[in-house]
RNA sequence: CGGGGUGUAGGUCAUCGGUAGACCGCUGCGUUUGGGACGCAGAUGUAGUGAGUUCAAUUCUCGCCACCCCGACCA
């Protein structure tokens, strides 16, 4: 990607009001746009980080056998009137459909994949089952805050796994929280597994916490055996060991369920056990919240110059700026060895703006192509500070590490 | 939803009872070119919105709307 062609441009100064590290980097350096309280577009860059969270996630989805779909964002109101949570899921948004129908717009899926399944569970032979999605959501969230942290509206993968009975379901669930960690250690953040609440899901659930004075939710953390455990229904001490609590601040990225029964009963999703007797089916469900994930992230990695994207996530791998009007030439050539590169083109602006715009970008390698610097290139990563000059074949070493 | 704050050019802000100005950005020309360069010339406004007060309102008053912050809430 030519810089010259890319939308939008960096902002020097960052719009009123827009308080958060997240919110204003991001606008700052072109990957959202806020449309109104809670409501972003992302825009290209945005769009890409979004892209590398999501198929991180769904790799390892895939790999503890969820199977991807879509389901709809339009729910009826029918639906969420069966299990009470018309009334008693706040953040609910609710419209009227053709001939006054009540509709929802979906904060989480359990009225439409419960009904959807038991059209099709007849068998202990179709259990288990995990299915899963990447989905826009939707919250009424009564405040709206910290950029793409609460908003009311946000992308997120949701996967429910359906069993034979809780045994079952309860290991699934143990794969699920293996799953997680392997997404969280591939996106480069650390997020402690904390005990919480349940609300109207279940009893009790585990959060994905990542720790940082921006977030809103508070956990302690035991000082001895590091068990994490929502302020939400924490005692005094550790109940793990008795250790003393330490409070942080910390992000909620994910949460994951052990649903409780009444689910299957409002939709009888039930099925025909091997012994011939009809059972409810048990289920879990597990979300992440991955734009939740692009703010939580910037949070944790930036300086005051901008953003310092993980690899696995960043837009692009390689930001040449180009000086004296070089630079074309290596682009190429590292397009053509399939690197994704951002190539800061332009001609009509000083070395400092490119410099500058490279820093708030974040993109995890900045190769500097002058005359300056004849067949070298100067390479140096968006988290340190020292430069190195190598030839064209020593960068893809750099870039690509055997 | 309670409390507080803010709405003026694309962005950040100033101004002020007599219908607006700076900086950034944008356009053109020229000079520059290793950490947000410079000169000259130019374009850009229903001052959030509605009502009231007034000879006159962007300015004062009230309603509404939007956004932000604190709190409550937060699968």
């Amino acid at each position: 990607m030519k810089y010259s062609k890319l939308f939008p441009k960096t902002l020097k100064q960052v719009p009123t009001g827009v308080e958060s590290i997240n919110h204003q980097l991001l606008v700052r350096a072109g990957f959202i746009h806020q449309e109104m309280a809670g409501v972003y577009t992302y825009l290209p860059l945005g769009w890409k980080v979004i892209e590398k969270i999501s198929n991180i996630v769904r790799e390892e989805m895939n790999k503890i056998g969820g199977q991807e779909m879509l389901m709809p964002v339009l729910h009826p109101g029918e639906n969420w009137k069966k299990t009470g949570r018309f009334q008693n899921f706040d953040v609910l948004f609710k419209l009227k459909g053709a001939g006054d129908k009540d509709l929802v717009l979906g904060p989480t899926h359990e009225e439409i994949i419960y009904p959807l399944l038991a059209e099709y569970i007849k068998s202990y032979k179709d259990l288990p089952l995990y299915l899963y999605q990447i989905q826009t959501k939707f919250r009424n969230e009564p405040r709206a805050k910290a950029g793409v942290l609460r908003t009311r509206e946000f992308i997120m993968k949701d996967l429910y796994s359906f069993h034979v009975n809780d045994e079952d379901r309860n290991e699934y669930y143990k794969l699920a929280r293996e799953a997680y960690i392997k997404i969280l250690r591939r996106l480069e953040i650390t997020a402690l597994v904390t005990k919480a609440s349940g609300g109207t899901f279940s009893d009790l659930s585990e959060e994905f916490q990542v720790i940082t004075p921006s977030g809103e939710d508070t956990i302690f953390v035991c000082e001895d055996c590091q068990m994490a455990i929502n302020k939400e229904i924490a005692q005094e001490k550790c109940p793990e060991c008795g250790g003393k609590l330490k409070e942080e601040k910390a992000i909620e990225v994910g949460n994951i369920f052990p649903l409780k029964p009444a689910y299957a009963e409002a939709f009888d999703l039930s099925f025909v056990s091997e012994t011939g007797k009809k059972k409810l089916v048990s289920a879990g469900c597990y979300g992440l919240g991955v734009s939740r994930v692009m703010g939580a992230i910037v949070e944790v990695f930036h300086d005051d110059k901008g953003i310092i994207w993980p690899e696995s996530v960043a837009p692009f791998k390689v930001h040449i700026v180009g000086l004296d009007g070089e630079g074309d030439k290596v682009y190429k050539l590292l397009l053509a060895e399939g690197v994704e590169v951002l190539f800061d083109d332009r001609v009509d602006v000083s070395a400092g703006v490119k410099f500058a715009d490279a820093d708030l970008i974040g993109v995890p390698y900045r190769v500097v192509v002058s005359k300056k610097t004849k067949d070298q290139l100067e390479v140096k990563k968006r988290n340190e500070k020292e430069t190195k000059f190598v030839t064209l074949e020593e960068l893809l070493e750099v870039i690509n590490p055997i």
